[in-house]
DNA sequence: TAGCTTTTTGTCAGAGTGACAGAAAGAGGT
DNA sequence: ACCTCTTTCTGTCACTCTGACAAAAAGCTA
């Protein structure tokens, strides 16, 4: 098989950005509107080729996304998700992309780059119903990154990074049902965290917003994996079905 | 950033298989070794470039598959476990691999194909404790994959794929205890698969080996999703630490 | 038939969970 | 001051799941 003559294919590498966050209690994601050919004008994630050839992949994501909407992520842990290099899909030649997922506390409006015309939040729902449309694979991209976050949110205290540093409980519940798109019963919520140990510490006295009796407030713990599990209870009424 | 005659740097991609089995009860990952440069004389995954630019991410994987290690392979499931593209990591140049897993019954010995020097079934803790060098960063790629199958075991039918069409519960219980590495109650193993609905359904009539009261014949059910899941009691005794 | 091995059926106490009742702690209106 | 409304927090109850262990069942061998 192997001639002599013969030498690799070379592929054009991007990275493309899932970046998460809650807004007015529903789960977004960050999009940029192209601003050069293909699908010039679509919305897409943010993302882009490798800059030289001794970039890390990583470094790239990070470069990607301040470039490509102004967002201060610093702090944003970037978390592999996936790779999509089906033939054809980018009319540019044989690009292969390499998805990375980060999910955030409340991020302030992004601003457009260089590469982007413009950066905004998109409710996932119209994504993933397909009222949005969007550029390349990126609806399947987003699709395979939001489930990997609602599986996250069951294994992982991920949900308190979606918070800020002090959140109280209610406001944690709140992110597993704008993730997972179910209620929870607020009673069996308080009972589940508080005793998953080192999920959540208590954070200076009980205080907060207008109406109702005063929340606790909470930080997060140093626990990152959670035993037991947050269970997802769409599973468990799938489990009826053989 | 972008002047305009920049164009993207093309890097080469590999694929590399994560094969993993059990043979005398042990955890087995296939592996071969390299017949050119680098690392040649190496213990390295099955793996290599892709053909041709317009070849398929797994239909690379399965040609490397067969090229290699001349396994039959049309049953195998691979599975896209991590994407390994950190620069220097391939003397060769810029070089990303996309890393598959699968995991099969007892497979036989394989043979040697055109790119290595030989193809051989190693115990996976060999390579993890370091005692088995293998090349590149080859090592780290058989970790992930092995944690990746672990947890997979935990949520979905994926130990029946380990074995053969029918088995016991004691085969099924085998797999989880070479893949998880601990023991387990064999009375509460029982219990547990039984009552998991649709994980294993009843086959022909009981009959088997030659010690011991026979056991009842089982194969892999319809549910490929556990729930409740399997859970290791490793995770329950890391959770007493804070 | 006795002894050995392995599979299968039980038992029991404790932990975790869903469903729900109701007390506690504020804000606001009369 | 008192009542109402809202939201948070504390319990309760029945049920399921789990880990630890006992013991019966079903073969084989001596």
């Amino acid at each position: 098989m192997t001639d002599d003559r013969w030498v690799p294919p070379p592929v054009l590498l991007t990275v493309d950005l899932v970046i998460l966050t809650l807004r007015e209690s529903r789960l977004q994601v960050l999009l940029v509107e192209r601003g050069v050919e293909p699908y010039k004008g679509d919305l897409a994630l943010p993302g882009g080729f490798l800059q030289h050839a001794e970039e890390d992949l990583i470094t790239a994501a990070h470069r990607e996304l301040s470039e490509e909407a102004d967002l201060d992520v610093e702090t944003l842990r970037l978390e592999q998700s996936g790779v999509y290099g089906a033939p054809g899909r980018d009319p540019r030649g044989r690009v292969v992309s390499v998805a990375y997922l980060a999910i955030a506390p409340r991020l302030p409006e992004p601003t457009a780059g260089t590469d982007a015309a413009d950066a905004r939040w998109q409710p996932v729902d119209h994504v993933l119903s397909g009222d949005l449309e969007l550029a390349f694979d990126h609806r399947r991209i987003v699709e395979d990154g939001v489930e990997r976050a609602r599986v996250k949110l069951e294994h992982s205290a991920l949900a308190t990074a979606f918070c800020g540093p002090i959140f109280t409980i209610t406001e944690l519940q709140e992110v597993y049902e704008a993730v997972w798109g179910i209620p929870l019963d607020p009673r069996n919520f308080y009972r589940k965290v508080q005793k998953t140990d080192g999920f959540i510490i208590p954070a200076g006295s009980a205080r907060k917003s207008a109406t109702g009796r005063p929340a606790r407030l909470f930080k997060a713990g140093r626990r990152e994996v959670l035993y037991p599990p947050m269970v997802r209870p769409s599973e468990s009424s799938n489990a009826k079905e053989q």
